[in-house]
DNA sequence: CGGGACGCCTGTGAGC
DNA sequence: TGCTCACAGGCGTCCC
């Protein structure tokens, strides 16, 4: 589910609500990716910071340390001042706080809630150690996406989709960008001409934005903080579509599969 | 080091 | 209606 959109739009709507709050409670329901690598008792009594996100990780600072989470491929946040009803079998995190219950749902639990002693210690700085940079910093531009593809064999979908270079996009992103770009997902990374990196990068960035400003994507259960839908599905316009004529051209949308994920694109419209 | 496959886990929809 | 199977928004890990 969460790319760099759902999780952004998830941290505004809960973010602000959250910050300065003390915790009361902590309640842990299945297990998640990993043990919360911590005695949940020890986190009542701290303070929490402002909520800030890196790729599609957020993180809540603590008087001591804090909490790294990432939403996993189904994994929702919901925040409200008022008591929550009892947690379903999918509630899997419970911050109990003076300012209202912070809760994670994850059917499928390729989540994650992590203590860390800080951002840059571990276990958090393993994690975030390897990621690309973010799509709205100001050094991604046409150059530095050239320069890091120069090297690289595999096809550019791939290559965001592993967020190594840039990261926030997913599999939805990553397709309706290179729509955007009109470039043919396959296209190998030393091969995407500066010009057209300067394309892509400008697709990826306004991709993401148009996705924020519309809430993100609800495929399926998506929902912000306040169980707002996102609306960005409405307007893709090739992810999910194959079969259906291209909105530019008529052609009949493609899906390929790479490195066991879908992929869609418009075989006329997107170029080698 | 780059690249590809696997597995984590559950729900849903299509097809029989 | 009920069953089986393919597939789903991510990513750490392992192997070549």
């Amino acid at each position: 589910m969460p790319e760099l959109p759902e999780v952004e739009v998830t941290r505004r709507s809960f973010g602000p609500r959250i910050e300065g709050a003390r915790i009361t409670g902590v309640r842990l329901g299945k297990p998640l990716r990993w043990p919360l690598g911590c005695d949940a008792q020890a986190l009542i009594g701290q303070t929490i910071g402002a909520t800030t996100r890196r790729g599609k990780y957020l993180w809540l600072p603590l008087d001591r340390g804090g909490l790294l989470m990432h939403l996993g491929m189904s994994g929702s946040l919901q925040f409200s001042p008022l008591p929550l009803a009892p947690p379903g079998a999918h509630d899997h995190f419970d911050l109990v706080t003076s300012r209202g219950t912070l809760r994670m749902t994850d059917p499928r639990r390729f989540g994650a809630v992590l203590w860390s002693p800080a951002l840059d210690r571990d276990p958090a700085a393993a994690l975030l150690a390897g990621l690309g940079i973010e799509p709205f910093d100001t050094g991604f531009d046409g150059a530095y996406l050239h320069a890091a593809l120069r090297a690289r064999r595999g096809s550019v979908k791939t290559i965001l989709l592993g967020g190594d270079v840039v990261v926030g996009a997913g599999n939805i992103y990553a397709c309706e960008a290179l729509f955007a770009a009109g470039i043919d997902p396959r296209t190998r990374g030393l091969r995407l001409s500066r010009p057209r990196c300067a394309r892509l990068a400008t697709a990826l960035r306004d991709t993401l934005a148009a996705a924020l400003t519309l809430g993100g994507s609800t495929l399926r259960d998506f929902r912000d903080a306040h169980g707002a839908a996102g609306g960005f599905q409405h307007v893709a316009r090739v992810y999910g579509r194959a079969g259906e004529p291209c909105t530019l051209c008529g052609t009949a949308v493609r899906r390929i599969v790479q490195g066991q994920r879908a992929t869609y694109f418009c075989p006329h419209c997107q170029r080698r």
